[in-house]
DNA sequence: GCTTGACCTGTGTGTCGCACCTGGGTCCAA
DNA sequence: TTGGACCCAGGTGCGACACACAGGTCAAGC
């Protein structure tokens, strides 16, 4: 089968399969005269199998990672039960970050529903957006200390 | 004051603040003669104004557009207020995503504990992420309709 | 045979908010 | 004078693609 065609049988589009190739995800079974790739059954099933990592958190590099442990006849099992429960906690500081944002973000527009427009001070630029300026995170946290391979 | 300076107190990183600068939200009072950049208090009200308004869920973009209307000597109150809401809506959407795919991938760590290592079938390369895979999005939304100057 | 339109190719750029790196200049104190 | 701490500009990397470009390929209809 042709990249298309392997696209819209794994319900992705042609441009995210050529980004798995770019990526050395997934690999054509051979090239056809013209120089198209041809597909096979198992790079479809590739595909999705990295569809599914996907939708369970997993990253693209994670996914390389586990597919290459079964290339080399490893089982990733193991290893896919660590990474789960490593993306989990990084997903749920995420998921808790975002959340305290949202709270942020409603009770600023809340509150600035009974607000005037308008700033009370020259050296400022919109009153509302200053005006709940109080508490902030200093700053975000540098890239995680860990570099990672 | 310096760069770096202006930097520290605004609790942010010297590259950030060149990003800004890079980004023209910010400029520079002037330059000494050896070409180091100097602020003034006017400029380090800027950045602590961009941190409130990040701190809020607005985009760097969004950021710019009040900034500029400001400086234009109309009220960007009125905006910051259709914005937020826009934001506000776009980062529910974003937050159930997550939080939908934080229950997936508690799910699938939990069922893993019970599920043996392997794959069933020759052609799969990992049971347990392959054995998740039933109910999955086709594939993500486009990117949005709205192109958004 | 020729055009049309739908497919395909590879490569490059844009998104977002920075962090990091390179390579060099500047300044102050010991 | 030398060292260390600062400064500069510009470029690249991250993540997961989307999109654009310029051109080749192919089947069908005229």
């Amino acid at each position: 089968m042709k990249l298309n065609e392997c696209a819209r049988m794994a319900g992705i589009t042609a441009d995210t399969l050529r980004h798995y190739l770019r990526l050395g995800l997934i690999e054509p079974q051979a090239r056809t005269a013209n120089g198209y790739r041809r597909f096979g059954d198992d790079a479809l099933a590739r595909v999705r199998f990295i569809r599914s990592a996907v939708g369970l958190g997993f990253k693209l590099g994670d996914v390389a990672e586990l597919l290459s442990m079964s290339e080399q006849g490893h089982l990733p099992c193991p290893r896919a039960r660590e990474l789960l429960s490593e993306r989990i906690a990084r997903h749920r500081q995420e998921l808790d970050a975002m959340a305290d944002l949202y709270m942020r973000m409603q009770r600023a527009l809340h509150e600035w529903q009974q607000m005037p427009d308008g700033a009370p001070d020259g050296t400022l630029v919109c009153g509302l957006i200053e005006g709940v300026a109080a508490d902030m995170p200093p700053d975000r946290a540098r890239r995680a200390a860990a570099p990672r391979r």
